[in-house]
DNA sequence: TCCATCATGTAAACAGTTACATGATTGC
DNA sequence: GCAATCATGTAACTGTTTACATGATGGA
């Protein structure tokens, strides 16, 4: 069995969560992630549950009481060991180095930017990054108090922002104490 | 003029680095990062430059001592500009939010495995952690000293991987203490 | 001379986005 | 009755990956 790309795996997951779910549902959970990378748009998930469910690794039940054509996904037992595959293969194949943020990724090039936007560009990276961080500690605290590792995975998001944060407070510090050098003076 | 994409804004910033180079050069810098996202492939990186130099953000110049047909890059005013925007764009469009951790990704699902699954899990992302940390470090001070946003990029990435491994530190402290419950007994 | 690296590129496949398209249900 | 949300799906496009393909250079 081949391993389930990230999203596939994602999907998985949370269709395991929430058995019976519909795509809406599952789609819904992508979208109001406060940190997602992926926007759960129909293009990407019903192609997506169509191949899972070719595969065996979903069933999908139409619910014959909703004049909408809803239909309930869950999770086969070839499924849940797909899930545990993907789990697995984060070690089995190194790819704990595959993260992305693009605040990082940007500061490499900072001095492209002029003095004065490089300085604009940290505070107001900072002060989305506070309301960033506040979001992460709304949703960590609407959680379910019974779902360990739900609330691990929030957990992690708080964490993240509260890092970043604390990476973009030592990157103004840089700016401010280096207030001759440095910078593209075509701004 | 239009946004710049992830990779693209990298890529002139890369660019803008070290010009006069080649895109080899550029898939190399993409390869060898130590939190890549990307692989720097030939298929992508090719097309995309294609594509800069017919919006004139790069040029190209064939080097005609070099019998392999190599090509300098260079970034133009308008591709300076164009990173610039895409600097801003972070800010401007929101996508502060927009990371991704396939560790967290999985934290979230760990209920899919046994309970022994889940310490092997986080054991071993633990140790892979402790070596990617330790890859990060090297990174940050094999840098020329002069590089002040080339030492802040990757001090952000050592930050980060230190914050991920508090993270499964506590992750597997959670899994310490509730020795008796949770965890799927299909493993 | 041989091998690793430098150097460029193409083709097929796949994944994900935006935009479009339709219709039912629920609450005001 | 109207609007927001629930619900499913398709089409065109874009970007990225893997695999393939070729050849030059430089050092042991």
């Amino acid at each position: 069995m081949r391993i389930l790309s990230e999203l596939e795996g994602v999907a998985v997951g949370i269709i395991t969560k929430h058995q019976p779910c519909t795509a809406y549902a599952l789609r819904k959970e992508l979208k109001d992630s406060p940190s997602s990378h992926w926007r759960g748009s129909a293009g990407a998930i019903y192609p997506l549950l169509e191949r899972l469910e070719k595969e065996k690794l979903i069933t999908t039940s139409a619910d014959s009481s909703d004049g909408r054509g809803r239909r309930l996904l869950s999770v086969t037992t070839a499924g849940k060991q797909a899930l545990r595959s993907w789990m697995r293969a984060l070690n089995d194949n190194n790819r704990i180095a595959e993260v992305f943020d693009p605040l990082r990724t940007r500061v490499f090039f900072l001095d492209s930017l002029s003095r004065k936007e490089q300085l604009e560009f940290a505070e107001q990276t900072l002060s989305a990054l506070e309301s960033y961080l506040e979001s992460t500690r709304i949703h960590l605290e609407d959680r379910p108090g019974n779902d360990l590792f739900g609330y691990l995975g929030a957990r992690g998001g708080t964490l993240n922002a509260e890092n970043r944060l604390e990476f973009i407070r030592e990157v103004l510090h840089h700016l401010r104490k280096n207030n001759g050098g440095g910078g593209n003076r075509s701004g």
